[in-house]
DNA sequence: CGTGACGTTGAAGAAGGTCAACCAATGTGG
DNA sequence: CCACATTGGTTGACCTTCTTCAACGTCACG
C-alpha cells in the first residue's frame, strides 16, 4: 500500500483513539485496512439515496455533506463531513442509504471495503465498539443540529455551525482572529441551516458588520471567536473532541 | 424473575429480531438480561444532562422525551420514545448523557445494568451488531427529524409527527378512522416540532377543520390516514418497522 | 469576451411568534 | 360536596423573522 494511504488511515485511527482505547494489534488491524483511493467532483453523489452499498467512504480531504429531501424537492444537509471522518460508518450495520452522500467541494475519499471492517471487528471486538462510539458522536452532532435548527435564530444559527466548522475543521482557534478553510456556497449553507440562500446572504452580513466573522469565497475570517461562540450559543462539549487519555473507554475485555 | 419482565424483555427481543438475526442462544442472553422495574412520574427527568449513567432504560409503557435545550431556556425535543424502545442504548458505549431523558407521562421504565449488556455482547457479537444497528435507527428518525423541522411548514411538521408516532405505536391503522393513544400536551408537541404551543393550537384545529385528525386529550382520532401522510409528506420507509424475514441482518459469523 | 455560477440587494408578503386574556378540565383541602 | 388552584387549551391583535420574486453585480474560466 502507497504510503499515503496509511497515513489517511492514521488521520481515522487518531479519531478513533481520542475516544477509546485500542491495543497495539487493534490499531494495527485499523491500519492494515485495504483502501481504494478516489477523486469525487464538486456536487456530485457518490453514494444515492436508497443505494446499497458495501464499502465505508473516509474523507482525506474536502467536504461532504449528507443530503436529504422532503416531497417538494427543498434539500436539507443533515450532517458535514470533514477529512478524516468516515462518512457512512452506519453503513457497515445498515447498508442501505437512508440519505445521499455528496461532495461540497472537490474531495478525495477512501473506500473500505464492508468485509474488510466486518473481518477486523469480528478479530478484534473492541474495533467494533470502537466504531459504534464513533457513531455516536455523530447522532450527538445531529442531536445538537435539530436543536439549532428548531430553536434558534438565523444569526445564532449560522454563527453556531460556523463555530462547529471551526472545531471540527481544528482550525487554528485564537481569540483575536484568525482563518480557516471552509468552501461552501452560500446556498449549501442554507441547505444545512434550514434557511434560504437570501437571508443567509443577509445574516451573513450582519455577522460582518458585527465584527464577528467574514465569510468569503475560499475562506471563513474569524475576528472575534469569543463574540462568534456567543452569537451561536456554542458550547464545544457535544463534538467530545478533546477527551482526556484517562477518560477514554473500553469496556470489552478491559486491558 | 417475575414473568411479567420477561414479557417486557420479549418486546424488546422482538424489536431486535425484526432488524437482525439472532440465534435462539442469544436470543436467551437478552431474555436473561437482570431488570429492575421503577415508575417515573411525568414531566420528571429520570436521567439529567451530563449525567453518567450505569444502565440503560427499556420503556414497558408510557412516552419519553429525549431533550436538549439552548442556553435562552427554549427547550428542543430530539426524540420521542414509545414502548419497547430502549431509550439510551448507546449509554452503553457513551456513558455521560447528552441530552436528558424525561417521561411525558407516566412511564414504567425497566433498568438493565450496563454490565449486564457488556457481558452479554462479549459472549455474543452478533448481540453488539443487533444493538449498534438499534442505535442506527435512532439516528435516521434523528435524521428524518432535521429535515422535518427544517423544511417543513408547521402543518406539514405536526402531520409527520403524529403519522410517525402513529406507526411506532402500532397504531390500527385504516383508510377510515383510527384512534390510538398518545397522551402528551400541545406544548410538548410545540417541544418537538419547533413551534410555540399558541401555533400547535391553531395547525391542530386546521387539521380538525380539514378533517384529517382530531388531536384530544387522551388520544389521537385519525380520520383520514391517507390525507394525514400526504399532509405530513410521510413515508414510513425510514422507520425500518417492516423488514422481511430474508432481509434482516447479520455480519458476525453468519449462522 | 461571453457564459454560467454565485453573491447582493430591494420590495412585498406569508408564516409564525409574542403577549394577553379567557375558558375548561381536573384535583385538593376544608 | 363545594371553593379554589392548577394545568392545559383557545382565541385575538399585533409584530418579527424569514421567504419569495426579481433584478442586477461579480468573479472565474473556457
Amino acid at each position: 500500500m502507497p504510503r499515503s494511504e496509511t497515513r489517511n488511515l492514521q488521520a481515522f485511527l487518531d479519531r478513533l483513539t481520542s475516544r477509546s482505547v485500542l491495543t497495539g494489534e487493534e490499531q494495527q488491524a485499523i491500519l492494515d485496512l485495504p483502501t481504494h483511493a478516489e477523486q469525487v467532483d464538486a456536487n456530485s453523489d457518490f453514494v444515492g439515496l436508497g443505494e446499497i452499498v458495501d464499502h465505508v467512504s473516509l474523507i482525506v480531504s474536502g467536504l461532504v455533506g449528507r443530503f436529504d429531501q422532503n416531497s417538494e424537492g427543498s434539500r436539507q444537509i443533515t450532517a458535514i463531513h470533514v477529512a478524516g471522518d468516515m462518512t457512512n460508518l452506519h453503513s457497515v450495520v445498515q447498508p442501505q442509504a437512508t440519505s445521499a452522500l455528496q461532495a461540497l467541494s472537490v474531495a478525495t475519499i477512501l473506500s473500505i471495503p464492508h468485509s474488510a471492517i466486518r473481518a477486523a471487528t469480528a478479530r478484534h471486538p473492541a474495533l467494533a465498539e470502537a466504531l459504534w462510539r464513533d457513531c455516536m458522536v455523530d447522532a450527538a452532532i445531529l442531536s445538537q443540529w435539530v436543536v439549532n435548527v428548531g430553536r434558534c435564530h438565523a444569526r445564532t444559527r449560522i454563527a453556531h455551525l460556523l463555530c462547529e466548522m471551526a472545531t471540527r475543521l481544528k482550525a487554528p482557534v485564537e481569540r483575536e482572529a484568525f482563518t480557516f478553510p471552509f468552501l461552501v456556497t452560500q446556498t449549501q449553507i442554507a441547505d444545512a441551516t434550514g434557511l434560504t440562500s437570501v437571508h443567509v446572504n443577509r445574516v451573513l452580513k450582519v455577522l460582518r458588520l458585527e465584527g464577528l466573522v467574514d465569510v468569503q469565497r475560499r475562506a471563513v475570517v474569524v475576528q472575534d471567536w469569543d463574540g462568534l461562540m456567543v452569537a451561536g450559543d456554542f458550547d464545544p462539549n457535544y463534538l467530545q473532541m478533546n477527551i482526556q487519555p484517562e477518560e477514554r473507554l473500553r469496556i470489552v475485555r478491559p486491558i
